[in-house]
RNA sequence: GGACCUGUGGCUUAGCCUGGAUAUAGCGUCGGGCUUCUAACCCGAAUGUCGGGGGUUCGAAUCCCCCCAGGUCCGCCA
């Protein structure tokens, strides 16, 4: 509805202005939606713009009302449109329906990529940036029409899982002992660590592993394959709390053993940019990069890049638009990757770079064992939803509380991660980790559940559509605007947007709850405010999912 | 040394790509509001050289240049 009038309005004002960019930009208080086009006209007219704006609506005042029921106004220089008539209604009747926001089916397939951490220990609040950002990009997907699938590409034949292979022999460790997979990884992984910066000389232990993997070695391939499994037992675990789910976890190391690895480094090195000396490399200076682009070393072994080209290609033959989200360290690589794909005429991945989460005291290693664990915060943000849930609601029995504790605390970690814009980087903070009050997913789950102990206490009422009064009408607006968001959010990859709006729809809902009652007004205000409430309940359900937060019934 | 990202009231933060009407919110502070649909709430107030300096423009938080500060990367690691 918002959508289809936006894009008609401009429609008509580029047939009238002749100009292709009709500069529609938002009306704030003043309008549903305003130009600016008079301040570029003013130039080339000779004209000021007050004078244009009042040409310009006018011309098309008339033809707006009538077709579309939208008042045109000229405010100065502005040309201010405002959306009458029966457009509350036409929004509300969609809003109310099941799936409101749904895009139309299209047939672009989309792969996205996300999380994708080494498994050499558990995921930490770094990690989770990742998932969050991706996981609400690919529901943002779904909603959108888009037929998707959600990867998670492991790294199973690094120097990290070399590592932790090496580090489990020499330490005796039992990773297949009680308790969380990546944890036992992770304490295997931080002691090797420590060992081999004792003794550099080691790491050609480590060398000699990688080389075996590659050549193929079966027992060496499972002596890695243990430690992978066990830690991504331990992935699924967490990302399962956090309401994240893959549909294919793909394996760095098919792509040696199925032959595509080495192919792509005969067809690279064929080509002009590939520069062979021991190593083989490209030569991306084209593209502004300095340096070569290292893809084979010289014993013959291939680069985690190398694996990374022969993923994307395979990704590009089997869908039309691949996505990746990746952290700021990945950058170079990213762009690197980007370029040769590029090169090779091959799809070129769009790329989600976020900056890093540090801790007060410093940045995050698993390596140095300086991390907070997802685990560790999603358990933590329990507790605190247990507390809280059992001082506000004692008489819920202990299973009902516990469930409602989970939603709240899943909720307040992933709306606390994906509120912020990916470019800036954070410091994890306890307190806006565990925050249950405005800015915070509980408090979008409250505005929910609130609709919903409306509608319940209301019982059945017949439905009406004609909305008065400003504080109706505001939330009308805003509800109407949420199927531009999502599309908004696939197209730019900015998933935050959804954030920003659900926490806006649940403050328009709070202060027409406050200021307007629903179940002690009488007759056609009654129905049309729970009419609205409806729809605002709806409304807020797809969003909180969309964004992978329980919309909660009852909190 | 080079490259990329960030810098917005005491703190956190949206807006920047695509320039336009009094710069968005939250926390904290101050003042109000629960015998009334869930107070995880609402209403009001105070708080801003939009890092600094130049430039472009009728108009700059937004575009360009320089500088400063913080983060990240520049490996035959991933």
């Amino acid at each position: 509805m918002y959508i289809s009038i936006c894009e008609k309005i401009a429609g008509v004002l580029r047939e009238y202005t002749g100009r292709e960019d009709v500069l529609l930009v938002d009306g704030g208080e003043h309008a549903d939606l305003a130009s600016t086009v008079a301040f570029a006209m003013a130039k080339e007219k000779r004209m000021a713009p007050v004078q244009i704006a009042r040409e310009i609506t006018d011309a098309i005042s008339e033809r707006l009302l009538k077709e579309l029921n939208v008042r045109t106004e000229a405010a100065g220089p502005y040309i201010n449109f405002i959306f009458e008539g029966n457009y509350c209604a036409e929004v509300l009747k969609a809003a109310i329906k099941p799936g409101y926001g749904n895009l139309p089916p299209k047939n672009v397939r989309v792969v996205l990529e996300h999380t994708s951490a080494n498994p050499n220990g558990p995921l930490h609040v770094g990690h989770i940036r990742n998932t969050i950002i991706g996981d609400t990009l690919a529901r943002c997907f779904r909603k959108a029409g888009y037929p998707l699938e959600v990867e998670y590409y492991v790294n199973d034949m690094g120097r990290q899982i070399a590592i932790v292979a090496w580090g489990i022999d020499r330490q005796h460790a039992d990773v297949f002992a009680e308790g969380k997979g990546d944890h036992l990884i992770a304490d295997v992984y931080i002691e090797a660590n420590k060992h081999l910066t004792a003794d550099p000389s080691l790491t050609a232990e480590i060398d000699a592993l990688m080389q075996k993997v590659e050549e193929g070695d079966e027992a060496v391939i499972r002596r890695f394959k243990g430690p992978v499994k066990r830690c991504l037992d331990g992935f699924k675990e967490t990302l399962a709390g956090l309401h994240a789910h893959h549909d294919r976890f793909v394996y760095e190391s098919d792509f040696v053993r199925n032959g595509d690895t080495s192919k792509i480094l005969s067809r690279i090195g064929h080509m002009p940019e590939a520069v062979h000396e021991e190593t083989l490399a490209l030569d991306l200076a084209n593209y502004g990069f300095e340096k070569k682009y290292i893809l084979r070393r010289s014993d013959g072994t291939s680069v985690y890049a190398a694996r990374d080209i022969a993923f994307h290609i395979w990704k590009g033959h089997n869908f039309d638009r691949v996505i990746d989200v990746l952290g700021a360290d990945h950058k170079l690589i990213g762009r690197q990757l980007q370029a040769t794909m590029d090169l090779l005429g091959e799809i070129v991945p769009e790329i989600v770079f976020f900056e890093f989460v540090s801790l007060p005291e410093g940045s995050m290693s698993t390596r140095r064992g300086t991390f907070i664990s997802a685990d560790e915060l999603i358990e933590e943000a329990g507790r605190r939803a247990m507390e809280e849930v059992t001082s506000r609601r004692p008489e819920l029995d202990e299973e009902t509380r516990l469930s409602i504790a989970k939603g709240v605390a899943a909720a307040a970690i992933r709306y606390d991660i994906v509120k912020t814009i990916p470019e800036k980087s954070t410091v994890f903070d306890w307190k806006d980790a565990l925050d249950f009050e405005k800015q915070s997913g509980p408090y979008i789950q409250y505005a929910h559940a609130r609709a919903c102990s409306i509608l319940e206490k209301a019982g059945d009422f017949p439905p009406c559509y004609d909305l008065e009064g400003a504080g109706e009408v505001a939330l009308a607006k805003h509800i109407a605007r949420f199927p531009k968001v999502i599309d908004q959010v696939v197209t730019e990859l900015k998933p935050h947007l959804l954030a920003i709006y659900a926490r806006e729809l649940a403050d328009i809902f709070g202060s027409f709850y406050h200021a307007e009652p629903v179940l002690k007004a009488q007759g056609d205000v009654r129905n049309r405010r729970l009419t609205l409430v409806e729809a605002t309940r709806n409304t807020l359900k797809e969003a909180l999912e969309t964004l992978g937060i329980d919309a909660l019934r009852a909190m």
